[in-house]
DNA sequence: TCATTAACACGGG
DNA sequence: CCCGTGTTAATGA
């Protein structure tokens, strides 16, 4: 069974299927691979089949903030929008892990809009779901200090890896979180006291 | 009060 | 030696 099969075969009727099938091109990345970066334009969307795509929003000045993942089974609808409007990208998408992409051209993804229903559905739950993902975002930013900023950092980074034990540095989360390495070394050393992580080198191990 | 910047020491690879 | 980490001191919002 395809990787296609495997996520959509639920969802998208059996024509649809096949024209993915044969349409839609397949590469595989390893992990740290720049999709899409601010400004740029592209031809395609990318349809994530396995791996997952980290998306942020960067300021020349100010640096970088992490918006949210595209797991597997996701598809980058802002990407969608703005290559159908000839619009400049609003976002970076790098690959957080070894991943496959489907490449779904701007003409194959209109064609489909007006012809499949399933299609239709997907990109608007698609929608729905990036939707709330920047919600949260925003909530995150505006509602929450930077204790639980990184905490649901953490548990974020834990599901998508499947795994409790996360390789990363504190610089590295200091840069998806927009700020300094200092402030996020003193609270994981403060959650590591509270019985909450564990702190290594290179590592990270989450206890919730 | 809490973040940022710079600076420093420690230690593992 | 280089890099990641832990900490402090000064400064700012």
């Amino acid at each position: 069974m395809s990787l296609l099969q495997q996520h959509f075969s639920a969802l998208f009727e059996p024509a649809l299927l096949e024209e993915l099938e044969t349409k839609a091109a397949l590469i595989s990345v390893e992990a740290g691979v720049l999709i899409m970066d601010i400004g740029q334009q592209i031809r395609f969307t990318p349809l994530v089949l396995s791996g997952a795509i980290k998306v942020s929003r960067e300021d020349a000045d100010r640096g970088e903030l992490l918006l949210y993942y595209l797991a597997a089974g996701n598809m980058c609808t802002l990407s969608a929008t703005c290559c159908m409007g000839d619009k400049h990208s609003e976002i970076r998408a790098v690959t957080e892990m070894p991943s496959t992409i489907a490449k779904v051209t701007i003409e194959d993804f209109t064609a489909w809009f007006s012809k499949y229903p399933s299609w239709r559905n997907f990109i608007l739950n698609s929608y729905d779901l990036r939707l709330k993902e920047m919600l949260t975002a925003i909530d995150n930013l505006a509602f929450n200090n930077m204790d639980r900023r990184i905490l649901s950092y953490l548990k974020d980074k834990v599901a998508l890896n499947a795994d409790r034990i996360l390789t990363i540095t504190h610089q590295q989360i200091a840069t998806d979180l927009n700020t300094s390495r200092v402030v996020i070394s003193r609270i994981l050393k403060k959650l590591e006291q509270e019985d909450k992580i564990v702190l290594l080198r290179n590592e990270i191990r989450v206890l919730l």
